[in-house]
DNA sequence: TACACGATTTGTACGCCGTACAGAAAACGG
DNA sequence: CCGTTTTCTGTACGGCGTACAAATCGTGTA
């Protein structure tokens, strides 16, 4: 029991954690784009030679997930998980709180699409997701597949606005993002695509909160309303 | 005269087409992943040096889009351009028509997401969906609004369709797929997860065409809502 | 206390990757 | 017919993920 007792390993002390791993990765990734996070590169970051992040974990696939696992996890669920509150503001938060968090990190979001999304942070997300939609009233088939419908909009939208800039370094502001997008959207031909050019500047700021908020809440008002809005044939469960 | 008239070229004939390479690269990608896709392996696939490649591509981002690019002008508009159906069917026809086209290619769609989504067939489909939802009685902003939401929905609902299977070859079946989801699904722990346990056979048919068709009507049901759901504040255009 | 064994790290190496560069062969314009 | 331009190949570089063997360290056991 001499220090603090949980050493067990036979051989010599780690020189690295693993999430001093996880840390360099994140780092390399945040100013450096998703191709910047090499097994090399993340081991010259912590000081060691590159295969002995293998000591750690098996592949560089299993880095990724980790660090995708951790992100996920350092979502606030308090915000989210009070009962008290109103469902819809409830969910609201969980979506700016998800795209708050993780937009933070576009390289690492660019890593988490294509991901499998089922470690224990995503499970838990889909568990508060569940207890929101029944506290609003859904049965669990429905709260279920709205769970997913909001998943699909939330990671969806963070995968359209994180491939919207292809650089390497962290995003700048929405505002000047817009911006950049302005001119594109401005410069569409009438002739070809009338309505798109009638719309450039709402489609400039396709990537505001404001375009998330809007679509967020016309699925939330789809969720909640209390007959399925065409109920014809939807085949299997 | 001569031939066809239309060689202006200095040099030697091409002995390729940029569409065999493309051809190559989507066969490439269909049965062995979105990593089989290496410019060393299309160039082998179509007979010539690998750099070779370079003289119809500048690198292989520009093949990659330019795959896009084709699977994206594959989809059908007549199908949903027909604006004396209603317009909810329409957009039910785009949506399947894309997810259809688009899923039968997974290791493409892996290369997709990332992708601006801003070539010549996005912007029609655009347009497309902006006609569909001006006929839908939506002013111009909405229209576009919910056009991007729908845009969110479809590639969100297919790159997390994608993701679900790492694996390199074409798809199983929809119902082989979800059969194989099942059993972790069931496995999850009732005490954790009470009510993700309680919801499993509908999360294993996440990946469904019913899901997905349930999720897109609900949507289409709240776009179609005649009343903003909460206008409250919803910041810049 | 001595030792053996297992965990950790490193050096080296292999086969991929994207792609830059120089040269040879082909076809057209003058 | 010659020179210019284009296409393709040979070769090479740096980087990638990672497999393998050897060295080192620290603990459990004899």
């Amino acid at each position: 029991m001499s220090e603090s007792g949980v050493r067990r390993r036979r051989g010599p002390r780690r020189a690295l954690t693993e999430n001093e791993i996880l840390d360099a990765a994140l780092s390399l990734l945040d100013h450096g784009g998703p191709g910047a996070a090499s097994v090399r590169a993340i081991a010259a970051r912590v000081g060691v030679a590159p295969n002995a992040i293998y000591t750690y974990f098996p592949d560089k696939a299993a880095v990724v997930d980790a660090l995708v696992e951790r992100l996920l996890g350092d979502v606030d669920h308090d915000v989210f998980a009070d009962r008290t509150q109103p469902w819809r503001e409830r969910v609201e938060a969980l979506a700016l709180e998800l795209r708050a968090k993780l937009s933070a990190h576009p390289g690492a979001v660019s890593l988490m699409i294509g991901s499998r999304l089922d470690g224990p942070s995503a499970r838990a997300l889909n568990e508060r997701l569940l207890q929101l939609l029944t506290d609003a009233g859904l049965d669990p088939t429905d709260a279920a597949r709205a769970s997913y419908l909001l998943f699909v909009y939330i990671f969806g939208s963070l995968a359209l606005e994180v491939a919207d800039v292809q650089q390497t370094a962290p995003l700048p502001t929405e505002s000047q993002r817009i911006a950049t997008r302005q001119p594109a959207f401005s410069a569409t031909s009438p002739d070809r695509y009338p309505l798109s050019a009638a719309a450039a500047t709402t489609m400039a700021a396709y990537i505001s909160t404001g375009q998330y908020l809007w679509g967020l809440r016309r699925i939330l008002h789809a969720v909640a309303a209390p007959v399925p809005p065409k109920p014809g044939k939807v085949p299997e469960a």
